[in-house]
DNA sequence: ACGTCCTCCTGTTCGC
DNA sequence: TGCGAACAGGAGGACG
């Protein structure tokens, strides 16, 4: 799915399109797909307006223009179109209709993602978005190391844990860890202060970077069907038996923690 | 409390 | 080529 700067990519194109029109119409098409009560979920909604798209870490969160918000989280394949009054197509579960004919749509094939809706007077102090950790941005390097110390799991689980960092996933954990020079199965409590500083250097400039790009396309995922850029700047992820742009021994494919990763043996440490 | 595994789904790629 | 297995950018819950 798409980490931070795909839901970014997401969030400022739906800002440009979405905003200050009437929602007349709300059809959910997959039940699952919301995590609250449809009646709430659409007296909420139809009638009003968003005012604003926010992102926490890989979460959206649309405002309306009440005292509600709605939380989405695209998971693996979520994506959403903003298309006319045409026939809805196999995997968009999730349809607002505007006042003037205009549809959003949420696609998502696996069905993984959720959305939930909350008060903006507190949604921020409660499920999902009360758990989590601060952006590479805004990290603070003690309590990202204090929080690396107190665990005994590979480094790359404890990057993929939204509570201790937000916003990167599969991919950009690779990268990261391939730039900092630290093998992904090093356990999180061996990790020094100086490598917790090159992390979290390293994540910004790699999502930043991606960002720019207009994201990362693998396999499916594009923002609102526009496919980004960043994959062609990756450096391990994808690459099984390419050069290691630094030392030019083969980047090899293991698993951790169940999940595909990419690595250079010789770089990582 | 912590770490590991399973699960939610569907479509595509991999390996024999 | 065919076919089943494994895998895909996530995370919450169950279990030991």
């Amino acid at each position: 799915m798409p980490e931070l700067p795909e839901v970014e990519v997401v969030r400022r194109s739906l800002k440009k399109i979405i905003l200050n029109k009437e929602i007349v119409n709300v059809e959910l098409l997959h039940k699952n797909i919301l995590n609250d009560n449809y009646e709430e979920f659409k007296k909420a909604l139809i009638g009003y307006q968003f005012e604003d798209v926010l992102r926490f870490g890989k979460y959206l969160v649309f405002v309306l223009n009440n005292d509600y918000v709605l939380i989405s989280h695209l998971r693996m394949e979520g994506k959403y179109r903003v298309v006319g009054n045409k026939p809805y197509s196999k995997h968009e579960h999730l349809i607002y209709t505007f006042k003037n004919g205009e549809t959003l749509r949420y696609d998502d094939t696996r069905k993984f993602g959720r959305i939930d809706l909350r008060l903006k007077s507190n949604y921020l102090k409660t499920k999902p978005l009360n758990q989590l950790g601060a952006e590479p941005n805004d990290l603070d390097i003690d309590v990202f190391y204090n929080k690396l110390q107190k665990t005994k799991r590979p480094i790359k689980v404890s990057l993929l844990d939204q509570t201790i960092i937000a916003g990167l996933g599969n991919i950009y954990v690779d990268e990261v860890l391939f730039l900092s020079k630290i093998l992904p199965t090093r356990i999180s409590n061996e990790v020094t202060y100086d490598e917790a500083k090159a992390i979290k250097r390293n994540a910004i400039m790699t999502l930043e970077k991606a960002t720019k790009l207009g994201g990362t396309t693998i396999h499916t995922f594009s923002a609102t069907d526009i496919d980004g850029l960043f994959q062609n700047e990756l450096l391990v992820h994808t690459k099984k038996g390419h050069p290691c742009i630094v030392c030019g021994n083969l980047i090899i494919k293991t698993k951790v923690s169940g999940r595909g990763t990419y690595i250079c043996e010789h770089c990582q440490k």
